[in-house]
RNA sequence: GCGGCCGUAGUCUAGCCUGGCCUAGGACGUUGGCCUUCCAAGCCAAUGGCCCGGGUUCGAAUCCCGGCGGCCGCACCA
């Protein structure tokens, strides 16, 4: 018989226990959705909160929560509508659809740069392009929007979108996040919600997902400022594989610290350094070693439009080779820049001088008679609208044309004088850069699940991490008698009190419980037995060992408190 | 979306090529019962299936067409 595949006997078990499965089944199914079962679901809250845990608690960084559809003004303004979607062209023979632009791009042997369908339609006219399959003549190029559309309100015109990453939500409402920081920089903002993206065609179960959970955080901090979290982390040694090295055809990753990677402007920014390393930890921390990660960086023309620079942090998975899990992004200013332009909102930061300076600044003086003379009703605006120029500007304009613009009005040098005024400046102004760590929940749920499963014998014990683990107990009763059962049910109800994920089970022999415990792996089995009644004691049994151990009744919530911490050891357990 | 392979109980699978002996067989699981003092033991019983739709035929799990879904390759993954 054929070997199974790791993915195959992962989903096996996934569909069986019920950790996932596959989206409308009585409906025969719709790729790119999955339903997470009742141990699924626990599972993913596990693994949210262990990212909080790691990234949000220690450091600051708070959590916001925004809406999934966002209206079409966001998207324009964060670039999405512009370049999340793709030139498409359907042969009229055999009906194949092609990227147009990638047609053209081989046609022509350079870059093409899109500029709009009909642009593209005369070029591939031009050109005399067919269809390279069967030559086929071409359809008329039209977008595919990656984007799930939709519109506001009953009969509404107003345009909607599902997002397609959570971040635009944070820096929305940076000025008010900025504002509940205090005005202290830097500060992050996470986010952790349901993205989605209308795959052309989605595959690999939980992997590519036209629906998925991101945890991003957006980490704002002012560019001019030395990135003064890297000692915590400087030395962590990151496998990675820049660019430079990518565009010569190699893939081997490279092994640098990560103040080394920074120092030598592999990493061009020290906090996507810091997230990239606290990201390997993270994910080491999830049982996934080391030598199965790597840090993938971006070639320029693959990466998304906002980005300066990206790492994919990829692990090894068995059927798939390297998949992304998480992403970090240099996304600067661009964010904020747009929005602060789109909506004509002041998106910036402001840092104190350590002592105000005196800047010397010219200052625009205009001649209210002589503008009202010469612009009528309109001359208040027209020097509102001068008012909010640059000075130097208008100072220039002036000087060279003769006139400045203001509202389509040319005011000239007999409208305005300017003065060079002192000014203290206490501090400066400016837009906050920002690094975003981005990862994508159920492809870390599917690469931890795949790292954990394991077999003994003939039995699979899922080695989850003790932290995940989504039931973190059972309780036996060696046997089925009420003696034992009165005993195990109390023992049971009184962790279920301590607040543990526990279960009760006594269908069946021990030898099948236990089998059941490993196989969605619940860290450890308490069972009760005939001396339990005799001295109060019941056995620890430890998933990944098989070990026992004794503790008083009692004890039991202590004893597993720490020893799903990870502050004690199986065996201290018995011995505390 | 194209090409190749594929779709049978909760899971895995036999049957399909060569239509009828299939009232679709098995294993595991699950549930109830008996038994059972530590790793899927045993016995009894129950549970439940041909992806969807159309066609060919006296008769379809089996042949044909379409759809949906899965895996692999191409493309795509901003």
């Amino acid at each position: 018989m054929r070997a199974k595949g790791k993915y195959e006997l992962v989903s096996e078990l996934a569909r069986r226990r019920g950790f996932f499965w596959q989206s409308f089944e009585i409906y025969g199914g719709i790729g790119g959705f999955i339903d997470l079962g009742p141990l699924g679901t626990k599972l993913k809250h596990k693994l949210e909160d262990a990212w909080r845990d790691f990234f949000l608690k220690r450091s600051g960084i708070y959590e916001i929560s925004t809406p999934i559809i966002n209206p079409r003004i966001v998207f324009q303004a964060s670039g999405h509508l512009e370049s999340f979607k793709d030139p498409m062209v359907e042969c009229s023979k055999c009906g194949r659809k092609y990227r147009a632009d990638h047609l053209l791009e081989d046609a022509i042997g350079t870059k093409f740069e899109a500029i709009g369908l009909e642009a593209i339609d005369a070029e591939i006219e031009g050109k005399g392009l067919a269809c390279p399959e069967c030559g086929g003549s071409l359809s008329k190029s039209r977008y595919f929007l990656t984007m799930f559309e939709t519109t506001i309100g009953p009969y509404s015109e107003a345009i909607g979108y599902a997002r397609p990453e959570t971040a635009q939500g944070i820096f929305i409402d940076f000025k008010r996040l900025y504002e509940i920081a205090r005005g202290k920089l830097p500060f992050g903002v996470a986010q952790i919600g349901k993205a989605l993206r209308n795959e052309i065609s989605p595959r690999q179960g939980p992997i590519r997902l036209r629906e998925f959970t991101l945890m991003e955080i957006e980490f704002f901090f002012d560019p001019e400022e030395e990135c003064e979290a890297l000692g915590e982390v400087g030395e962590e040694v990151l496998r990675l594989v820049p660019a430079s090295s990518r565009e010569r055809g190699i893939e081997e990753p490279i092994e640098r610290s990560v103040r080394e990677a920074v120092r030598e402007g592999i990493i061009i920014n020290g906090w996507l350094g810091f997230f990239m390393a606290k990201s390997k930890e993270f994910i080491c921390g999830l049982g996934i070693p080391e030598e199965r990660q790597k840090f993938h960086e971006k070639l320029p023309n693959e990466r998304a439009h906002y980005s300066a620079q990206t790492f994919d942090h990829e692990v090894l998975l068995e059927d798939w080779g390297w998949v992304e899990i998480a992403g970090h992004a240099y996304r600067t200013d661009y964010d904020l820049s747009r929005h602060s332009a789109f909506s004509g909102q002041e998106l910036r930061a402001f840092r104190a001088y350590e002592r105000p300076r005196i800047a010397k600044t010219l200052k625009v003086v205009p001649d209210e008679a002589k503008m009202r003379e010469a612009f009528g009703e309109r001359h208040k605006a027209v020097m509102e609208a001068l008012m909010r120029a640059e000075p130097e500007e208008v100072k220039r304009s002036i000087e060279s044309r003769g006139y400045f613009e203001a509202l389509g009005e040319k005011v000239g040098p007999e409208h305005v004088s300017f003065r060079s005024i002192e000014v203290k400046e206490t501090g400066r102004r400016f837009i906050p850069h920002v690094v975003e760590p981005s990862f994508g929940l159920e492809r870390i749920m599917y690469a931890v699940l795949e790292h954990s499963y394991s077999t003994k014998g003939d039995r699979v014990v899922l080695r989850l991490p003790k932290k995940v683990a989504p039931i973190q107990a059972v309780v036996l009763p060696l046997v089925n008698s009420k003696d034992l059962e009165g005993k195990a049910k109390s023992l049971w109800e009184a962790l279920l009190e301590a607040g543990f994920d526990v279960e009760y089970d006594d269908s069946g022999s021990i030898g099948r419980r236990y089998a059941r415990a490993d196989e969605i792996g619940v860290p450890i089995a308490i069972t009760v037995d005939h001396r339990s009644l005799a001295d109060g004691t019941v056995t620890l049994r430890e998933r990944d060992s098989w070990k026992q151990v004794r503790v008083r009744a009692e004890e039991v919530p202590r004893c597993l408190r720490s020893y799903l911490s990870g502050d004690l050891g199986f065996e201290e357990v018995g011995s505390s």
